[in-house]
DNA sequence: TTTTTTAATTAGAATATTCTAATTAATTTT
DNA sequence: AAAATTAATTAGAATATTCTAATTAAAAAA
């Protein structure tokens, strides 16, 4: 097999492992994986309303509603009425669901003190430009 | 925010995305979110049996059965009675199973492509290198 | 302004996911 | 060999997830 291939499949291990035990250390036990699908999704999508949130997760709106009015009980997700549009609904997470964001942070800092005690300065360096050049290619 | 960290969150992103799309490459769309995390687990625990998995999921034993059941009605596992103890069974992928491999697979490939595109043999070289180093460390 | 469309919800049903309690069969301990 | 333990299953119930069809309310089109 390609051995970029090989290493890439490694890291990727290696990351999905840091994101699972992260979700452990914080409170997502009390969610099922479809509910961490529909915070995850309501997170990049940036306050979607409810049409769109369906959209990109390929549901109906009536399963949408049902599984928001969930979150909403849980207190991970609220609604806000648009302005533009009064019958839209726009969906954002709370302070407990933000919580989110700050589990994926605690796992990418894991990883990147990881790096730190195995690489030295230069190595360092070198790898964040080149990995820097990678994601502003194009 | 540390800068490596931010790079590491940008990259896991992209693997992350990459995942996504080859999961939709593949057939895998008539299994629930719960259902791939049920193929996902058998497979990095290697045919682990009924026990084991309902140990790393952290759910019931007759939980998993029922889920499994569904899995092998679907034909992407089977069961096989271990020789050592009769009682216990071991869970298997079969070939339509194994296609997760490849959706992986495919996943790293598109990555590694992507890099190949951007960077130069040198830069290659020296990326290979660090990121060895990491995954060989300790 | 009336009609049509659109966003969201409600109601009701089907399937999925999980649990506890009880059962079966094989292994281990006494 | 009998008793206790263990692996898996079955039965039955509770909750989660999803759907279609119908409803409500707001916006857009005629």
């Amino acid at each position: 097999m390609n051995e970029l291939q090989n290493i890439i499949a490694l890291l990727s291990r290696e990351i999905v492992e840091l994101e699972e035990s992260a979700k452990e250390q914080f409170s997502f036990n009390e969610l099922t994986l479809t509910q961490m699908h529909y915070l995850e999704t309501i997170n990049q999508q940036q306050n979607p309303n409810l049409t769109e949130l369906a959209l990109e997760m390929g549901l109906t709106k009536p399963s949408v509603t049902v599984a928001i009015d969930k979150l909403i009980e849980k207190e991970y997700v609220y609604k806000v009425k648009s302005d533009e549009d009064r019958r839209s609904m726009h969906l954002h997470l709370t302070e407990k669901g933000k919580l989110l964001n700050q589990m994926h942070d605690y796992a990418h800092k894991l990883l990147a003190e990881r790096m730190i005690s195995v690489f030295d300065d230069d190595e360092l360096t070198v790898l964040k430009q080149l990995l820097k050049k990678y994601l502003n290619r194009k």
